[in-house]
DNA sequence: TGATACTCATTCGCATACAAATGAAAAATT
DNA sequence: AATTTTTCATTTGTATGCGAATGAGTATCA
């Protein structure tokens, strides 16, 4: 069999960043952000509707609490809090049993801005995987959710 | 059958964040991210070793270039790369030809610190896919990369 | 009770990531 | 040759994302 070219000086195989899965991760998200943001109306991140629709689930929460359900860092979800608060769609209060937490909940706003959007949210969870057949689209996020 | 609480309400479906693939997507690259800053040597990031790496293939080349090659903005490419030069591990010099063009190379440096670390990357990819057995391995990477 | 450890929120610094605007230079078109 | 379009690099503004440090409050345990 002939040997490649670098075979022959040494038996380092070939790396190609563009092959690897952290390349791809990135695209994909990248790609995915693109399309939230395209489709949604109101200006939302994927980051900020994460926030908002698990704060629907969980409220009232800290914003602690919050982060870890969302999986963002503890400076992550302040900057995410602070925006959605001043944008009048999350309220804070502080908590009576605990001086440092932040108590957190949906503004009359807030409810309507996630009724308002949950249909884009569905469709741009749609369009990220339309280049996958039903039974891909399964596989994948089985498999997704193991690398998490 | 029993219909389920929502559904005696309305035909709405129930929407869950923490199900939808954006939220694995940014999960995945997070944890990537983290376990490849944690493994290696030289304070790289991913985004950095992208760069680099694919400088090595296809230098020189003007900043915008490298840029598309890596799935970069014109403004992501432009920090990274300042970056690197700032480190020494990039060259800039002005094209010949074209004016507006800054062409790239690998220094010494660059070329050093690529070799010191090719296995600290390949260790991260394998760390990143450790959950998935080699057969699930293929599978998700060919669906991965369906969707960038 | 008093020391220790933990949790919560905040802040700083750094590094992506993209939209949008700008200016310069090159390419394509008429 | 003149106009238009495209490309390249840069800058500004906004939004994540994490490490690390800080201070205030709470919980634990000797």
């Amino acid at each position: 069999m002939q040997k490649s070219r670098e075979d022959r000086q040494s038996a380092a195989p070939e790396y190609h960043v563009d092959r690897q899965v952290g390349f791809f991760l990135r695209q994909a998200n990248q790609r995915h952000v693109a399309i939230f943001a395209n489709g949604i109306g109101d200006k939302l991140t994927t980051t900020q509707w994460s926030a908002l629709s698990k704060l629907k689930e969980i409220q009232p929460c800290s914003q602690n609490q919050l982060g870890r359900e969302t999986a963002m860092d503890v400076a992550t979800i302040k900057g995410v809090v602070d925006r959605l608060v001043k944008r009048g769609f999350v309220a804070t209060a502080p908590d009576q049993n605990d001086g440092r937490r932040v108590v957190l909940s949906l503004t009359e706003d807030g409810l309507t801005v996630i009724a308002a959007n949950v249909s884009a949210a569905v469709a741009a969870t749609e369009e990220t995987l339309a280049p996958l057949t039903s039974g891909e689209r399964m596989m994948f996020l089985e498999l997704l959710q193991k690398i998490c």
